[in-house]
DNA sequence: TTACTGTAGTTGTCTATACAACTTCTGTCA
DNA sequence: TGACAGAAGTTGTATAGACAACTACAGTAA
């Protein structure tokens, strides 16, 4: 039953994935039992098991227990958007990333920052600001608030060397972030710094990270427009 | 061993997982392997290795065979960003969808379009712009252009009732797509028919479907910046 | 008709074992 | 020193069986 050296459950899996692939099986139909895929490719039910849990963590099928397994509903498919750090993004292009640092402080947070990040009005919070260049031309800019119980030596980092997003990955093990993904202009400073004109439309994302229960970090990320976009595959 | 009734293999993903979100273990360190976890919890091999399969689906752990499991780098934290028809997204939120037909028409592919989509030039392809609106303003100018061959029936759709999104999804089983998101600002007929002004920043979508290995449609997709962002959540 | 009960079929979990494939290290031999 | 062989340890896959939990349906009793 090997065609080749494939495993076994990769062979269930792919049957299955042609099945609906070409419309021989869709939407709601019932996929055979694990009994019926047994007997089909006479293998044991843990194997048929196997391919049918992993094509249900994948989206493709449904399954419920006591009464069967069916063809999913997909009128939503779904991707892995992956965030990386800007600079591994650059140099796997093969091009060349650095940072210009404008800003690096500490500062007491007012109540509408304090407010986003679960803090108290006034408490210290570090604030860096950095631009990202790629090939020398800037791509990023990143404004962010970090907190300090999160991660106390974020401002000793040496940010021409080592990017927040870094610091913050190896020092505040993350558990949790949310994130927002706009359009909208650069405000003076931003289109300034990036060097563009001011009626540039940017990407904006706005990222909050938790680290064990609380706010580690705020950050603003300023795409130019028409130097950067999102991509990515679906597989469904 | 068992904490009320979660099944062993979660408690094993769990305790693995309390171990890396709390800083015990991190990047690169090595998880005990299959046959100590099956000591320390008193389980069998498979069970354990059930549990670490898992975690390496969703990107904690990496496996190498031969070797042993290992705490995965983090510099990569990924998201499900979904896409889901609009209409849907509207009434979920309890709102009003409504659909404003601009264009439905037949054309033949100039070159740069038939290149894009796999076709050659001066081949039939249906084209449609329609504006999605909740709670009647205008949030999605969306322009698509679809294989006739993916979905022949597309223009005999009322699209004042059924997206093409749903028309598609029902009508072509969907293998595979792509998506780049941009901010730009919109062209002249967008901006008057999203009633927005002319330097108002928009994301754009651009979306690429293939059904059984032709493309079924290319989608520009163009959102207000002020009226809509993508959002989303990581789990690490 | 309605409510209940039992049964067959389905998926969920778990075990104990087996062999294959691979990595790593150690020791031996030239 | 260097190359090779082998052993120990690890993960990958697969099996045959068991019981639990649940669903759907048919049949029975009120």
């Amino acid at each position: 039953m090997t065609s080749g050296s494939a495993p076994v459950y990769e062979q269930v899996k792919a049957y299955v994935r042609t099945q609906i692939g070409t419309g021989v099986w869709v939407s709601g139909d019932p996929v055979p039992s694990e009994s019926a895929l047994m007997h089909r490719f006479g293998v044991s039910r843990m194997t048929i098991n196997r391919a049918l849990r992993e094509l249900m963590a994948e989206g493709l099928v449904r399954r419920v227990q006591g009464s069967g397994t069916f063809v999913a509903e997909l009128h939503q498919v779904s991707s892995q958007l992956t965030i990386r750090d800007v600079q591994e993004e650059v140099t796997e292009r093969g091009h060349i990333h650095a940072t210009r640092v404008i800003t690096v402080e500490t500062l007491r947070a007012p109540q509408a920052l304090a407010q986003r990040m679960g803090l108290h009005t006034g408490q210290s919070v570090f604030h860096t600001v950095l631009i990202h260049l790629e090939n020398g031309v800037p791509i990023q800019h990143e404004d962010r608030y970090v907190n300090p119980l999160a991660a106390p030596d974020y401002l000793k980092t040496d940010f021409s060397q080592t990017t927040p997003t870094r610091h913050l990955l190896d020092h505040a093990p993350l558990t949790q972030a949310s994130y927002s993904i706009e359009a909208c202009l650069p405000s003076a400073q931003e289109a300034k710094l990036l060097g563009i004109r001011k009626h540039e439309a940017c990407l904006v994302m706005v990222r909050r990270t938790v680290s064990a229960s609380h706010v580690a970090s705020l950050a603003r990320l300023v795409y130019p427009g028409t130097r950067y976009s999102f991509n990515g595959d679906f597989q469904a």
